[in-house]
DNA sequence: GTTGATTTTGAGAATGGTTCTTGGTTGAAG
DNA sequence: CTTCAACCAAGAACCATTCTCAAAATCAAC
């Protein structure tokens, strides 16, 4: 079954941005390209193509949610404070390998690490009241 | 600096349950307890409390945010389909350890590492079309 | 090609968790 | 008794996402 035409654009696009993007964002590149789409059929088809196991999504702690290609193994720090992320350069769990019986029937796709606590600008912030 | 009574009953009640709890499940049980408080109250010292690194969140792909106490290494599968979670047993990354060029000033509180694929039962209902 | 059924799409409305606003309450200090 | 500041609650506002549903596209037979 290959993918459908607009879920193809939809990926490439992904594909061709360097950072995550969120619903929104995706809406608003592709509205201004050949191929436009509604704000519904991008959700949608990101929906399709994660339980694909094609893209992966995290969420901010703002409750946006961005999305990346799944090939893409990036994690990153998230402060807590000013919710500023910055991007680790490795993954440290890797082939973080779970036993079938710890899986139990489940399928993985995807994983998310993701560190939270404090910018060091926002720890200087606090300290200085 | 002591913590603020209000939120050393917030703490407790989270402590108190079993599983996570979303903000509004926190505002529900403080409801009809003897120490009532406002949603918008429940959410500041949510955030103020995972400020200073004694609570931990994660969201579901729904949006909703579940909070726990940090003390808790708790990690999930989670169904991209169907939405449902289980938790696993350990934690796979125990001290995920981090170097301090990683870090950048960065003060780690909490992380979250979370699976996200098909659960068994969403699978057979995919196959069976 | 035509017809009719099925699927896909998109504009706008609805949803719902979270945050903001506003005005009231409390409590300590003077 | 004032004053001032911190804290709080109720409801409005916000906004990313989902839903609705009619129109458009696709497909399948004839």
């Amino acid at each position: 079954m290959p993918l459908a035409a607009r879920q193809e654009h939809l990926l490439n696009e992904l594909r061709r941005s360097n950072g995550e993007l969120s619903g929104q964002d995706l809406h608003a590149r592709l509205r201004q390209g050949p191929h436009p789409m509604g704000l519904a059929t991008v959700y949608r088809h990101l929906r399709q193509l994660q339980q694909l196991g094609l893209v992966r999504c995290r969420h901010l702690p703002s409750g946006e949610a961005l999305y990346a290609p799944v090939e893409r193994d990036e994690h990153h720090l998230t402060c807590v404070d000013c919710g500023s992320t910055t991007t680790l350069e490795s993954c440290p769990v890797h082939g973080a390998h779970l036993s079938p019986a710890q899986l139990g029937g489940f399928k993985p796709l995807f994983h998310t690490l993701e560190f939270f606590g404090l910018c060091d600008a926002c720890q200087q912030r606090q300290q200085a009241w």
